[in-house]
DNA sequence: ACGCGCTGTGAAAATTTCGTCAAGCTGCGC
DNA sequence: GCGCAGCTTGACGAAATTTTCACAGCGCGT
């Protein structure tokens, strides 16, 4: 993964740059704008790292200036000094994805990297996993432990919210809405479809991954956890 | 995805529900400011679209009880028909994620809309902590010394509300309202609750964390304060 | 110290929710 | 029209949760 970080503290910059690396990211950089758009045009990266105040091309008119001149829509996180609602809302209006306020944990920097780049993941790898559980969204086959289980579509939605939230506990109203929206079925049909997909993805193995938690809903986790 | 859109201008709640639908999220509304607290408090949404200027109550009055009586943060965009900059710092004061200027474009609205939901929803989990007391608010997990605690939907609840407050008082009538809404039960089934919550939370360990306050209610704290 | 009202305790009763199964319904390809 | 796969509905016992109740103990004002 490549990540252009664009910023003119040197200090900064330097943190940044070696935090990334360690996370195994490779990183370039820029120190003003003017360079930092021409390397983000000129190249390609899949997360620019933005800093708002910038020698040159302040980091809005950047950020436009790819997103309409150039036609680019490489993921942008802004980094910005102030907690000014004007300077986020510019941000977001001129095509930001994410922003984090000065000072920030780098932690969090990488935190909301993978959370961008898991989400606009344009690779096209679109598999959720769980255990060993997994579901390619693009051709909807879904195996556990190897073996290929076969599931109706209701059971593929199902298993898609579940796995997406894992291993956070869905409750039931929110389970029917994915499945349904506001035209719910009369009776509780979700059981029945819990307990289909149950004895497709539980049953024929040892441990079982759907758990049911009493009252609110159910959940998709490994029973480690 | 459940939205909340609360705005007594018929006209500019039409347009923004069918468009919403349309983007397939899922709307409910209210049309004044106390019905839509009700609607927030008693349901879950993913979002809420609130205008400024409501009868009843108005939206800065509706944020803060939602943020502070009732403890969501639920993220909220607000609506406003002016400029002014004292709006914006007390928009963002009661706790507001975002603003929108009257009149905006519906695209406008959604491009925002979208951006914070990813925003939240891609944020790490949340989890509330007292003391060595911790309670995942997703896994719907709670510990004590590391020590996994099962726990019902109402002591769940109960808890919720306990520590989020803590180390306040918690008023008996507040922590019924929070449990059964309006209905409250014929006896008083709160103290049997709290008398279970302390059983698996309390019992088993040293020192208690749940504290009776005579004639006033309960509190969740630890002993050194 | 006394009494009243509030609180803790325990358990039974009432209610809700869950797993499971079988039957009925609907749309679709043949 | 037939058969089929997928979905919905309803029913039942089982399990878990919540409510209710009775009684004992404690706090606090008098």
């Amino acid at each position: 993964m490549r990540i252009l970080v664009i910023e003119d503290n040197r200090d900064i910059l330097a943190n940044v740059m070696d935090y990334l690396q360690l996370k195994g990211y490779t990183v370039d950089c820029a120190q003003d704008g003017v360079s930092g758009l021409h390397l983000a045009v000129s190249d390609h990266y899949d997360l620019i790292v933005l800093d708002i105040m910038l020698p040159g091309m302040d980091g809005y008119q950047l950020c436009q200036r790819l997103r309409e001149d150039a036609g680019r829509d490489t993921p942008i996180i802004m980094l910005t000094a102030r907690d000014a609602l004007d300077d986020r809302l510019k941000g977001l209006k001129v095509g930001a994805d994410d922003y984090l306020l000065k000072p920030f944990a780098l932690s969090e920097l990488v935190a909301r990297i993978e959370a961008i780049l898991r989400r606009s993941s344009g690779g096209g790898r679109h598999r959720l996993e769980v255990g060993d559980l997994s579901y390619d969204l693009d051709t909807l086959q879904v195996s556990r432990a190897g073996k290929a289980l076969k599931l109706n579509p209701v059971g593929l939605k199902l298993l898609e919210v579940l796995m997406r939230k894992s291993p956070a506990v869905i409750r039931r109203n929110v389970l029917e809405e994915a499945l349904w929206g506001d035209e719910l079925p009369d009776s509780d049909s979700l059981r029945s479809h819990i307990h289909q997909l149950r004895q497709i993805v539980d049953k024929p193995f040892e441990t079982a991954l759907i758990h049911t938690v009493h009252g609110v809903g159910y959940s998709l986790a490994e029973p480690a956890q």
